[in-house]
RNA sequence: GGAGGGAUUCCCGAGUGGCCAAAGGGAACAGACUGUAAAUCUGUCGUCGGACGACUUCGGAGGUUCGAAUCCUCCUCCCUCCA
């Protein structure tokens, strides 16, 4: 950029290369003029051109934020959808990696885009820590800072009310106490908001209270209620049009409690839902009936996002029962230990019964790694402690999550997520682990 | 030739009369991980059996003692220093 050569980059570039049928009609392209010009032209579908002209640094126009469901699947609740920010496009069901500090662990952004990544995930707490948002700011946002073109979404750190220890929850907000620095955090719906805005990412996150389980029913409808507080407190402090505010559903495992959240949310009015408090420990089953009696409550015409969930076998069931986006650390914090994703089960490559065997991790798998390398050579790599291993682990497990994304949506477009869904779960569970 | 130091369970290494099957670390093996306090954490790690226990271990052989990895004698090997 700023050299005053033309750039040009097609839709893939921009994290969008699933699937082919979309990849054909869609394309991207900016030009970047020497005086700061900046002209961006997109077409998609053939149908629609939207051009937004800007001087750089300056005044940029704003690019709408915008989700349109394409198809329902007819047996379940499954949607597919395309979700427009202003840094791409997101074709859902989506599985956004996670990158917490700016970074997703041992992958470059290439190798992540590689993968066909969408959209990832930041962190505002722990960005707020370091390097502080006003950094980020002046690197030039979020985006710049970190080199990720695409789509980015920042967590709100209602997750680590949940995960830190040593914080105090008031009515008001968070304080926490960083373990390693001793330092006194706080954090509100306003402060997590005015950070989001710095961070710059293209969808933020209400600050909520995630309940921990199990949570007895006062506590959860205290805190859900604080949650509903909050959310309509991030509204009124959340000003960057160009960014789409999520709210957070919370209530814990009652009915009642999600039912009354989600319809106080939706009468606020935000241009899409999360579903929260769930991947605490709760399992499989709990995970499902929260979702079933949750995400009826929540408008057809906007993205619904399960947050922080998880396996291949939870993500499945909930694409099920209507969600369209999923995060989670599994795929790459499970690659740092070894355990791999396959179509038949998870694996650890640790394992002795690996030191020969001379296949791919997935033979059918057209990532980098499965490409490239041996489960004999994983194996070494794991045993002797290089970083390579962290490296090849998660470039295949990120691929191997976004390819059955993909998949999903495939399966979807053509009518038969239910047998899609079968089908995988039957495999990956008879070679499990 | 003389003087001194040492040999511990796969490895390194603590232990100097009972609380020792023997600290700690490593290795090995197994497991956990769900909006990342995480390249982290947990378990097993002499043998046999369920915890409890039984049996065999601290270079080798004897001895002292109710009791020895620990004290004594001799032997083997290694290291340092002086000739």
């Amino acid at each position: 950029m700023g050299t005053g050569s033309e750039k040009q980059r097609t839709g893939s570039e921009c994290g969008q290369r699933n699937s082919a049928d979309y990849l054909s009609c869609f394309s991207s392209t900016y030009l970047v003029i020497k005086a700061g010009l900046r002209i961006r032209a997109k077409k998609y579908q053939q149908t629609r051109v939207v051009v937004n002209i800007g001087i750089s640094g300056n005044i940029t126009l704003m690019k709408s934020f915008n989700f349109t469901l394409l198809t329902k699947d007819r047996k379940t609740s499954a949607r597919r959808g395309v979700l427009e920010t202003p840094h791409g496009r997101i074709e859902t069901p989506i599985f956004m990696p996670v990158g917490t500090h700016a970074a997703m662990k041992a992958m470059t952004p290439r190798q992540v885009a590689d993968c066909n990544a969408q959209i990832i995930l930041c962190n505002t707490y722990h960005l707020h820590l370091r390097p502080g948002e006003a950094l980020v700011e002046k690197a030039g946002g979020l985006h710049r800072f970190m080199a990720w073109d695409g789509p980015i979404l920042t967590d709100s750190g209602g997750f680590q009310v949940f995960s830190l220890p040593n914080k105090r929850i008031t009515e008001d907000g968070v304080f926490f106490r960083h373990e390693i620095t001793g330092e006194e955090i706080f954090l509100d719906p306003a402060k997590a908001m005015a950070i989001q805005e710095a961070l710059g990412a293209d969808i933020i996150m209400a600050f909520d209270e995630c309940i921990p389980y199990p949570c007895d029913k006062s506590y959860a409808s205290r805190s859900t209620r604080k949650t509903l507080r909050w959310a309509e407190e991030c509204k009124k402090a959340h000003t960057r049009r160009d960014q789409a505010l999520f709210a957070i559903v919370q209530g814990s495992i009652f009915e009642d409690l999600r039912a009354m959240c989600a319809r106080e949310l939706v009468q606020m009015d935000f241009p899409g839902y999360a579903i929260g408090g769930v991947s605490v420990g709760e399992g499989l089953e709990l995970l499902k009936k929260v979702v079933e009696f949750t995400a009826p409550h929540l408008p057809e015409d906007k993205p619904r996002y399960l947050m922080g969930v998880g396996l291949p076998e939870d993500i499945l069931e909930s694409v099920e029962r209507g969600m369209d986006m999923f995060d989670c650390v599994i795929p790459t914090r499970y690659a740092r230990s070894a355990t791999l994703f396959t179509n038949r089960g998870r694996i650890r490559l640790t394992s002795r019964k690996y030191r020969r065997d001379f296949y791919p991790v997935e033979p059918n798998c057209t990532c980098y790694t499965c490409t490239n390398f041996t489960r004999a050579y994983l194996h070494h790599l794991f045993v002797s402690n290089e970083v390579l291993s962290a490296i090849l682990a998660s470039i295949h497990n990120v691929h191997f999550y976004l390819n059955m994304m993909a998949e999903v949506r495939t399966a979807i477009e053509e009518g038969r997520f239910s047998e899609y869904k079968n089908n995988f779960l039957s495999q990956y569970d008879k070679g499990g682990k």
